[in-house]
DNA sequence: TGTAGTTTGTGTCGGTTTTCACAAACTCTG
DNA sequence: CAGAGTTTGTGAAAACCGACACAAACTACA
């Protein structure tokens, strides 16, 4: 239905409605994310326009950058005007895959963990932690807000019966290859890796890794000179 | 026969017994960590020596980024051998700047702060967390372990008087760019920022961000695809 | 000692990403 | 409506980064 070049219109308009292309870098797509919480924030503030320029500046990268990884998408500016904030909040909404709902499980519910589940920062933008699970059976049983913890054992049927679609890993480095394992197993193909290490998984799952150490480790060595 | 360790020779010697030379990227800092991360795992199970290739295995790079990422640092190798894991572990050590203790204060004694500072990696690389501010009167008092949470207010005089060299900011977004400027004031030149958005600082200040919305954001597009 | 095997260190190449710079497209004002 | 001013979109250049491949340096063992 789509044609991804150029589109059916005939008119002479070039726009590209274009949405998904060929693969775009996690670098390319982490300031897209940050162009999407200036957005928010910009049409709260009732803003009706911006340009690349001002929204460079606020995410910390050039205008040129704003625009190529823009332009990578879709024609979505007018020259001599800007962007139009709502349109394109829904533009970067869309490419990112936000504004819909996902079905998240937790596993670890330590101390990361329930830092993790409260953190509101993920339910805001549609990441909804609707399953906890933890090995320990004291913890097990737990309830946190609406969501009973769970032993890692029911991973796989949870899965299946309510379509999880990320994990989140808060579990403690020894068990997270092992868990990441029953993650891959159980059909989940996204991971949210708090754990420290390398994880191996298929190819086909995608795995994202946030690593405190390292970063305070990069600080220590700025600051070390 | 070039000397292999010591190097006591005088000129026209190549080596280069060099510890911190020009900035390295912040890509190449980071799988520094991890190769020490490694290291350290090897020298706990009495492995004498590694080589490039095996290092790369298990840090998930390959064998050619380990000798390049090391040969900037010095030639710590043996050719035919491999690396000493006793001795690459200290002269990585030394290049990230650990090995040392460093005063770290947390500001934000919410959830992620607490998560923060219960978290056994950041002591254990030599990171203590051994001041916590709250702007919250009712948090202000608490005691968490041997640590007194106090007012924000009283930041700048306790970062004179104890060197405090890194802050980690775990407060709501609203307040961190406000929280940002106190600690640059109070002579801090490192930041850990966990709050999302763009932080406004001198240059001479290092911020690293972890920004755990954007992480998830990333797994979102790559599962829309 | 000599020779076969191993592994580092690095020059070089290829690809990707970022920056530059500018024409085209559009707005705005008088 | 015309002309001045703005801003986008994008080729082209530059910078950056990682992979490759191989000589040099060392080990190991007969």
């Amino acid at each position: 239905m789509k044609n991804t070049r150029n589109g059916g219109a005939p008119e002479g308009d070039k726009r590209r409605p274009d949405l998904s292309m060929d693969r775009a870098s996690v670098a390319t797509i982490t300031r897209l994310s940050s162009y999407y919480r200036v957005l928010v924030e910009s049409e709260r503030d009732h803003v009706g326009t911006i340009s690349s320029h001002v929204l460079a500046d606020k995410s910390g990268v050039t205008s040129a950058q704003v625009r190529k990884d823009l332009s990578r998408f879709g024609n979505f500016g007018r020259r001599g005007l800007g962007y139009n904030v709502l349109q394109l909040r829904g533009q970067v909404e869309q490419i990112l895959g936000l504004g819909r709902h996902w079905c998240v499980a937790l596993i670890g519910a330590g101390n990361l963990g329930h830092a993790l589940f409260a953190y509101k920062g993920f339910k805001k933008q549609g990441f909804h932690i609707e399953h906890v699970f933890d090995s320990d059976p004291a913890k097990t049983g737990e309830l946190w807000g609406e969501v009973h913890i769970r032993p890692v054992s029911e991973l796989h049927a949870a899965a299946a019966a309510h379509h999880i679609e990320i994990a989140i890993l808060a579990v403690p480095a020894e068990a997270a290859q092992q868990v990441a394992t029953m993650v891959v197993n159980a059909g989940i193909r996204a991971i949210l890796n708090f754990t420290p290490g390398q994880l191996t998984v298929p190819a086909a799952v995608a795995v994202r890794h946030v690593d405190l150490s390292i970063a305070i480790e990069s600080l220590s060595y700025t600051l070390t000179k």
